[in-house]
RNA sequence: GUCCCGUUCGUCUAGUGGUUAGGACUCCAGAUUUUCAUUCUGGCAACAGGGGUUCGACUCCCCUACGGGAUGCCA
């Protein structure tokens, strides 16, 4: 235990870091600096086909965005320099002929075509393994000679693990405690691409260890792989200093009768769901088209319903088949990148435009999240802290994150809960740090921009009714300019001669006010009430019309207040003058 | 298909053999605010099913069902 802590967060540089990835980071994150232990990001780039250019300046900015830092990196060096995988071949390619030499590895030339027909004779259950490798085009079913012939000639070859046959693989996982593999049922898997860049497997055993990672904290999509990298682990004799394992639970899609709780979005994300699954399936017949299709409009008429349509009595042949599929496609599963922000939330930490479609894909710093949020509730998508704390800051959580703490199954992403973190924590942050973002979200010469002092007392109004920081924005329209319209029921309700007379009055008296705060004003109103006898709201309605021409906001006297005493008098006497009262 | 992992309110979860099964989000109701929101109070709502083990199972074991992941010269 006295052992120092290096941990790595290690993504491949083909899109955008989606959320989950985020909590992984963070999780690595959380636990270097408790333990005071190193974090590295090392970038995966060993896939030269899938690299998507911005990518990886995206993940550190997006990290950076969330707090999130490193000690060492492809962004800041470090002393296991290189950190991205692209440049370290030479390092692969030295390990792989360690593996080839004693015997863990082996050469094979078998074309994609090869592979194929082979998947294609034996079904879909075609495996590379001690059973069918010798009847490949390998180095260990052909002669050495052939071999040579085969390599001096350049034809292409990749390198692949030699699995042994009949072994209980047996490793263990902090999360999952002991977990066990049988070697049979593993394939020959390649370590080394024709290209001469190594698959993840490979280099991620080789960096791991040449970085000296002590826990490998990452999501439980690796779980099956597992047992193959300990296999590396020991082919090199490692094992015994390999890194500990964590495999985090996958943050699922949310529960389908949520996504659509925003109803604006309801029909328009129908259609997208449809239109989706007939892009993806044309050959289907047009019969269960039309089936799915009817069941899609459907599926979010009402909350309950989902499970209980799973199975409907419907005997049409593969309806149930599709509909699955449909279903696992759309609204299970874990959530992925190509979930993008179809389901109509953001599953990235920022803003992500396809430099190849143009495509923008919506984040949570410009729907209006905190960071501090964000990540708050995402440490809270598979970890507890025993109790029943919920908002915890960073330090908090570094001080209270464990991984004997992290749960064992998948968690569905909720939106009202990450929802209800960003208005919490909107509301405990101070109107100063609030500003600047929101002058960021205010249009180029708006009055706002101007007038810090002012824009401070209309957040610290607001900051109770908001939800995202760009609600500030469309929600301080009338402390800075007069109302260029009046709410029609509001008009009808509470825009009688008599209202109109009341405003006048209180208009005199205002104006006649030595000090113009809200509560002389407030004092004003409540002697003018007691005076006339009447009700409160005889005059409030009609005033907060006259101020806003909005039926809800902050308080009267406080908007008052705030827009000052020529802006005030100006709106009370463009009202009474303007609009014309109701009979 | 095969292998692996999982299964407590609609969702996130607490719970490690004896609990009125707790909290949070959502939803509903009431109070406060003569607006809206906030806040406060209360309410609805769960141990997937079946077998064991045990004096006693949400907790341990097995089976089934369901969910998830993996099965690429992707990570």
């Amino acid at each position: 235990m006295s052992e120092k802590v290096v941990l790595r967060f290690a993504p491949s540089p083909t899109g955008p870091l989606h959320m989950g990835g985020v909590r992984t980071a963070l999780y690595n994150y959380l636990f270097a600096k408790q333990t005071g232990g190193t974090l590295i990001l090392r970038i995966e780039d060993t896939d030269q086909t899938r690299l998507v250019p911005g990518a990886d300046q995206y993940i550190i900015d997006a990290l950076a965005w969330c707090g999130i830092t490193f000690d060492e990196g492809v962004h800041i060096g470090g002393p296991s320099v290189p950190y991205r995988q692209s440049e370290r071949a030479a390092i692969y390619q030295k390990y792989t002929e360690q593996l080839i030499a004693s015997g863990h590895a082996y050469l094979a030339f078998d074309t994609a075509e090869e592979l194929d027909a082979a998947r294609e004779k034996q079904g879909a259950h075609f495996s590379y393994n001690y059973q069918t490798r010798m009847d490949m085009q390998n180095s260990l079913s052909l002669s050495a000679e052939a071999v040579a012939a085969k390599k001096a000639s350049g034809e292409p070859y990749v390198v692949r693990m030699k699995v042994p046959e009949d072994e209980e693989v047996v490793f263990q996982d902090i999360v999952r405690e002991e977990v066990r593999f049988h070697t049979s049922q593993m394939d020959d898997k390649v370590l080394m691409k024709s290209d001469g860049l190594p698959t993840y497997h490979l280099a991620n055993i080789v960096d791991d260890h040449l970085m000296g990672i002590t826990h490998v904290i990452r999501g439980e999509e690796w779980l099956p792989s597992t047992p193959l990298h300990v296999l590396l682990y020991r082919a090199f004799g490692w094992e015994a200093i390999m890194p500990k394992f964590v495999h985090l639970p996958l943050i699922l899609k949310p529960d389908p009768a949520l996504v659509t709780r925003n109803k604006g979005t309801r029909r328009e994300l129908t259609d997208k769901l449809s239109d989706e699954f007939m892009a993806a399936h044309p050959a289907l017949d047009q019969k269960i088209r039309s089936k799915v299709h009817s069941f899609i409009q459907q599926l979010f008429s009402d909350r309950q319903g989902i499970q209980g349509r799973l199975n409907p009595k419907d005997n049409e042949p593969n309806y149930q088949k599709w509909l699955k599929t449909f279903l696992k496609g759309a609204l299970f599963g874990k959530l992925s990148k190509r979930d993008g922000d179809r389901l109509g939330f953001p599953v990235f930490p920022m803003d992500w435009q396809d430099p190849k479609t143009g495509d923008t894909s919506a984040g949570y710093r410009e729907a209006g999240y905190l960071p501090q949020a964000f990540l708050n509730a995402l440490a809270l998508l598979g970890w507890n802290p025993g109790n029943d704390e919920e908002i915890m800051s960073m330090d908090r959580l570094v001080e209270a994150f464990s991984l004997d703490r992290i749960s064992k199954s998948g968690a569905r992403f909720d939106q009202d809960k990450m929802k209800w973190f960003n208005q919490t924590y909107i509301r405990a942050t101070a109107n100063e740090a609030l500003l600047p973002l929101v002058k960021a979200e205010l249009a180029d010469g708006h009055p706002a921009l101007a007038d810090d002092e002012k824009l401070l007392q209309v957040i610290e109004l607001l900051k109770e009714r908001v939800s995202y920081i760009p609600d500030f924005a469309s929600q301080a329209g009338f402390f800075f300019q007069a109302p260029a319209s009046y709410d029609e029921r509001m008009v009808q309700k509470s825009w009688k001669a008599e209202n109109k007379g009341y405003i006048s009055t209180l208009r005199e008296r205002w104006a006649s006010l030595d000090t113009w705060s809200t509560a002389t004003l407030h004092d004003a109103f409540e002697a003018m009430v007691a005076e006339k006898e009447i009700s409160n709201g005889a005059v409030l309605a009609p005033l907060r019309l006259v101020l806003t021409g909005k039926p809800a906001g902050p308080g009267a006297f406080d908007i008052a207040g705030v827009i000052g005493r020529e802006e005030t008098l100006a709106r009370m006497d463009k009202a009474v003058n303007d609009l014309a009262v109701v009979e």
